[in-house]
DNA sequence: CGGTATCCTGCAGGATACTG
DNA sequence: CAGTATCCTGCAGGATACCG
């Protein structure tokens, strides 16, 4: 029937919309394996120990629908699709970067 | 029996660690609450919008054991308890400011 | 290659009542 | 005030098989 989005009325506070689009478990990890340059499908899934097929295509849909990242298809036979930041995308390449650093320093 | 932590080999990448420690649902806005000043426990419980007892506990607890925050707690009655960031979380401040500008700039 | 389609499970997180 | 103690539920995320 309906499969439009249910718009909550939530005023959810600005920092869980964020985690709503880059909280998920593999969201960050695709982001920045995508900082360097653009990647296939299965180049991502090969890049990032650990995910599978359904996480990658859900974060990678979401990711799109929330303009991170964008999605090329090409034509081709075997299939050819290429994942790209958008200029959104990449102004969190800094933040996720900042994070990284404060990891490598503080775990462990 | 026992009940120490289950030590898992595995090895996470860093940024899953990071999710581990701040990508509960509550841990940012906490973090945000306690910028500016320490905090009590009821305090808290009132500045963020939404959060439950229970999950207000769990959180700080989760950040205690990984040195984000420090208690204190005075033995006056009625008790008192204040939460404050430690060295390691104030330097989750600016990462977490820009996020929220992120999100100020990008989201709706 | 780049995905769907299913089935399944644990646990994050909510609600509520009680305590020192 | 600052928490425990329970009970409960949805859905994030995993595993596996199949498709154009």
């Amino acid at each position: 029937m309906n499969k439009e989005k249910i718009e909550k009325p939530e005023n959810k506070c600005e920092l869980q919309k964020i985690l709503d689009i880059i909280g998920g478990k593999w969201s960050m990890s695709i982001i920045y394996a995508l900082i360097p340059e653009k990647r296939r499908f299965k180049e991502l899934e090969r890049i990032i120990p650990g995910i599978s097929t359904r996480m990658l295509v859900k974060e990678l849909k979401n990711m799109e629908e929330n303009g991170i990242v964008t999605r090329t298809a090409f034509a081709t036979v075997p299939p050819t699709v290429e994942y790209n930041l958008t200029a959104k995308g990449k102004k969190l390449d800094p933040i996720i970067n900042d994070l990284y650093q404060w990891g490598l320093e503080y775990i462990n």
